[in-house]
DNA sequence: GTTCTAGAAC
DNA sequence: GTTCTAGAAC
């Protein structure tokens, strides 16, 4: 086959060529035989960046290109290799023969000349070393409907010379269509796969070519265009005659769409960051560009710059720091020198521009070979973690796997922040629990990307060809002792006496359940051979009766260690990177030498913690200047203590019957101001009001002026109207939501003024909390006498819209005309719907209740629409509501749900 | 919390 | 033209 090349021998032999594979792996990948897609995808970003450090421009890289003689035959190494196998095996990394560099050094742009579209790749830079090729292809379609972008990726699809991926919008969501996000996604999935993507939508303007651009640049992969600029009226033609369109285009609306379209688009320029655009003004253009493409295999390059027929109407705003467009109807693209090196130059400065303005996620305190290497290239945070409690500890593999999965996932979506990575790591080539978190996470379709896998030494991961983990999770002792062994005693060892020294700086011990950060000091060999920053201990429930505190096979109280173990050591893991404070109570301090006791601080340290909590809920100050509705109050003018009961109102249906010990608690507490006190408190507070944290004691209290519509709640709690309850008491209400957002949807409203949301919660809410709860837990069970179908979540959002604390008690069938939007799905659905039990136990644990604030409500928006049985991802509203009343799988969003069983007692 | 509306996408 | 989403206003 013409323009293929040979394949760059094997230092070992000049007939290797692989077809040993074990004498390949020696050389090849060190773990190359058990090496996951996921360690690939991390190798090969690792090979890119240092392609990239070494020469950021395309011209430099054409230089190094042209170290070598032009070689023949790449796809028959393996004639009975698969198509896949083939592309993997040509993106490996080799060591090749000494070669003339004199004799090549002018080669590449020669080639150029003789081949105009295409030129070797093998190639390697100064120092011998071979880099991977950037072979694979972003290609982005640029064309109104009609323009014959979808003939285009037919001919590319059937009979590329490589597998091309075609992403259309209008078939992306099960055939259907769906959003520029999914677009993306899938973009990025494939090219970490290493294969080439075509994207089929109209990309008819700069920000709808935007995003793809910048997932080029950020995954180094070229960034092509081919534009389908053919006649409007051509277009309209074909777009009239054509039947069953995917994108919903037919012969009634096309004219007037297209004509539309026609008019917004902006051809793409090479200062966007295109590698190289091919303008196509007719179908013999079209074919022309095809046929490029279509031959274009991981053993060419098509050179940069700007190809095609361009009219002056055109080409002015495609011309950039003086470069003109390359004409091609006469001579063939990159025969002139000067233009294409420009070109390459400008495409390169834009390419990285693109890619410093890229959110990056900052590495915390980098060794010497992180800074050289990673800190550069890999933007990411890894936690490398054991399976907890599975080993020594004798946890059921079946339910730990099912917790594990569970625990990532809900990490993953808390934190969608790309650059947190989780990977598991197993040190048994077989494991057994390996193979069941795999399975349940392909089940639960957990984004494979930020959760990988690999087998070896969790102390040599990186040494050992991994991909390098700056935080390594130590499923520790209760003693935080070095002894024992499994991956204990292998991280205490391979990280040295400096681990145990810091370790007992931070803790003397710890409890089950629990998790405690140790940062690695430079002159730890862990940190210095691995790049480990930071070691998280972390101690799960203990099976075992040889070992201390074993459950004796209580896996109710098992499976709640177990999973607190995962979410603390997740959450810890997630703070070293953000401002939010470590979870750092269940452990023995040092310092104050007592177990559950908070260190005490000294002043500045005061301050510089209520610093960071006002930060995590918004800066006061910030939000005066953006105009929020958030102000400091500068006294206690109002609502100072603020309990009250609204005295003579009873219970109108009376099924919930209040505990002895909360009828005291509801006197003892909200007692204080009557009805005409309210009033006046009302009005007062219809300028200003309360929410703050800090026991509602009236001083230091942040203030938030709530809106008019947020008062609804509040109102009802202070001055109950029993016609719209369905029951009162002391302390709680209990009405129907105005707007179910399920087939049942209730509503148990605090009455308690000045706890408006759950961030206000402290440990003496535990009683009412609890009464809450139980109310909730009634109106649900009088429910399912009704319908014994229905199931029940009772649980508070992190963020309440609506002032006064209340309780959403809601069947999890969401089936409900109210239900609208993303925002009511995901705060139903996600973390940011806290289950009712949980807050009381965080209350009971810590005092006060985290992770409640702006970034919690902010997710509600940027997340996913995932159903919340199987959790896959819906590309919009209405198709969500299809699918969750057609899916049958068990709920997955809690532990705590209100069933028919639940509430009998089974 | 909701409704309304402009804009994106094809 | 339709469908869907996000933001403003209340």
């Amino acid at each position: 086959m013409e323009n293929e090349v040979e394949l760059p021998k094997c230092k070992y032999g000049a007939q290797c060529y692989r077809k040993n594979a074990e004498h390949l792996s020696q050389f090849y990948h060190p773990s190359d035989s058990e090496e996951t897609y996921e360690e690939r995808v991390v190798r090969s970003k690792r090979s890119h960046a240092e392609l990239n450090q070494q020469g950021a421009g395309s011209q430099e890289r054409g230089k190094e290109f042209s170290h070598i003689p032009e070689q023949k035959q790449s796809s028959n190494l393996n004639p009975s290799a698969t198509e896949d196998s083939r592309f993997e095996e040509a993106e490996g990394e080799w060591e090749i023969d000494e070669y003339d560099g004199e004799n090549a050094a002018n080669c590449e742009y020669d080639e150029v000349a003789q081949e105009p579209s295409t030129s070797s790749y093998a190639h390697h830079n100064s120092s011998g070393r071979n880099q991977t090729p950037d072979a694979v292809v972003l290609l982005i379609l640029v064309g109104v409907p009609g323009s014959g972008k979808s003939t285009f990726c037919s001919k590319l699809m059937s009979s590329g010379a490589q597998p091309w991926i075609r992403i259309c919008q209008d078939i992306i969501a099960n055939g259907k269509r769906g959003t520029k996000k999914q677009c993306l996604r899938e973009a990025e999935s494939a090219l970490l796969r290493r294969r080439s993507v075509v994207i089929d939508r109209c990309n008819i303007d700069i920000k709808q070519r935007q995003d793809f651009l910048e997932l080029a640049a950020r995954l180094r992969v070229n960034c092509h265009a081919v534009v389908l600029n053919l006649p409007a009226s051509l277009c309209i033609q074909r777009a009239s005659h054509r039947v069953a369109h995917e994108g919903g285009l037919n012969a009634g609306n096309a004219s007037q769409i297209i004509n539309r379209v026609f008019r917004s688009r902006r051809l793409p320029s090479l200062s966007e960051g295109f590698f190289r655009i091919t303008l196509c003004r007719t179908d013999a253009d079209v074919e022309k560009a095809t046929e490029e493409y279509r031959v274009l295999d991981h053993s060419k390059l098509l050179g940069a710059g700007l190809f095609g027929p361009v009219n002056k109407k055109e080409i002015r705003p495609l011309q950039l720091a003086g470069i003109t467009a390359i004409d091609d109807s006469n001579s063939p693209p990159g025969t002139n020198k000067e233009e294409l090196a420009r070109t390459q130059s400008v495409v390169a400065a834009k390419q990285q521009i693109l890619k410093d303005h890229l959110p990056r996620v900052g590495v915390i305190g980098t060794s010497q070979h992180m800074s050289s290497v990673d800190e550069q290239q890999e933007e990411t945070n890894t936690l490398a973690f054991p399976s907890i409690s599975t080993a020594d500890f004798q946890f059921d593999h079946y339910k730990a796997s099912t917790i594990l999965v569970e625990s990532v996932s809900e990490f993953l979506l808390k934190n969608p922040n790309a650059g947190l990575k989780l990977m598991l790591v197993d040190i048994g080539s077989k494991s057994h629990m390996l193979s069941l978190v795999k399975k349940k996470a392909t089940e639960l379709n957990v984004d494979s990307y930020r959760f990988t896998f690999f087998t070896g030494d969790i102390t040599k991961i990186r040494s050992s060809g991994g991909p390098p983990c700056n935080v390594l999770a130590n499923a520790t002792n209760w003693r935080l002792k070095a002894g024992g062994g499994g991956v204990n005693a292998a991280i205490f060892k391979a990280a040295g006496p400096e681990l145990e020294e810091a370790t007992r700086k931070v803790a003397t011990t710890l409890l089950p359940g629990s998790s405690i950060v140790v940062p690695l000091s430079p002159s730890s060999p862990l940190r210095k051979e691995e790049g480990v920053t930071h070691v998280i201990h972390v101690l799960g429930p203990n099976m075992n009766p040889q070992r201390p505190n074993c459950l004796a096979d209580d896996y109710v109280e098992g499976c709640k260690i177990l999973r607190n173990a995962y979410a603390s050591l997740f959450e810890n893991f997630a703070s070293l990177f953000q401002t939010k404070p470590m979870v750092v109570d269940n452990c023995k301090r040092v310092d104050t030498g007592s177990t559950n006791q908070k260190p005490k601080l000294n002043a500045f340290q005061v301050l510089m913690q209520a610093s960071k909590r006002k930060g995590e809920v918004g800066d006061i100050s910030l939000k005066r200047e953006k105009g929020e509705k958030v102000r400091v109050i500068e006294d206690s003018i109002t609502c100072s203590g603020g309990d009250h009961t609204e005295s003579g109102i009873t219970q109108t249906h009376g099924q919930a019957n209040l505990p002895s010990e909360m009828n005291s608690i509801s006197r003892e507490s909200m007692n204080g101001h009557g009805p005409k006190n309210l009033l006046s408190r009302e009005n007062a507070e219809a300028k200003v009001h309360d929410i703050r944290a800090g026991g509602l004691q009236g001083r230091d209290k942040v203030e938030r002026k709530w809106d008019k519509w947020t008062l609804a709640l509040y109102k009802l709690a202070l001055h109950p109207d029993e016609s719209k309850l369905l029951q009162v008491t002391d302390a709680a209400v209990v009405l129907y939501d105005l707007y179910p957002k399920a087939k049942k949807h209730v509503l148990v409203l605090s009455r308690k003024q000045g706890l408006d949301a759950l961030e206000d919660a402290r440990q003496e809410h535990i009683a009412l909390l609890e009464h809450m709860h139980s109310l909730g837990e009634k109106w649900a069970a009088s429910f399912l006498k009704e319908d014994s179908s229905l199931v029940f979540r009772a649980g508070y959002h992190s963020v309440p819209s609506m002032k006064q604390l209340h309780l959403h008690v809601v069947s999890q069938d969401f089936d409900s005309a109210c239900l609208k939007n993303k925002k009511h799905w995901n705060s139903f659905t996600t973390p940011f719907f806290r289950d009712s039990l949980d807050i009381i136990d965080e209350l009971k644990t810590h005092g006060r209740v985290d992770n409640c604030g702006e970034r919690a409500e902010k997710a509600l928006q940027e997340l996913e629409l995932r159903c919340h049985r199987c959790r896959s991802i819906q590309p919009n509203m209405p198709r969500l509501k299809a699918h969750i009343l057609a899916c049958t799988q068990p709920l997955f969003n809690s532990t705590h749900l209100i069933t028919v069983d639940s509430v009998n007692g089974v």
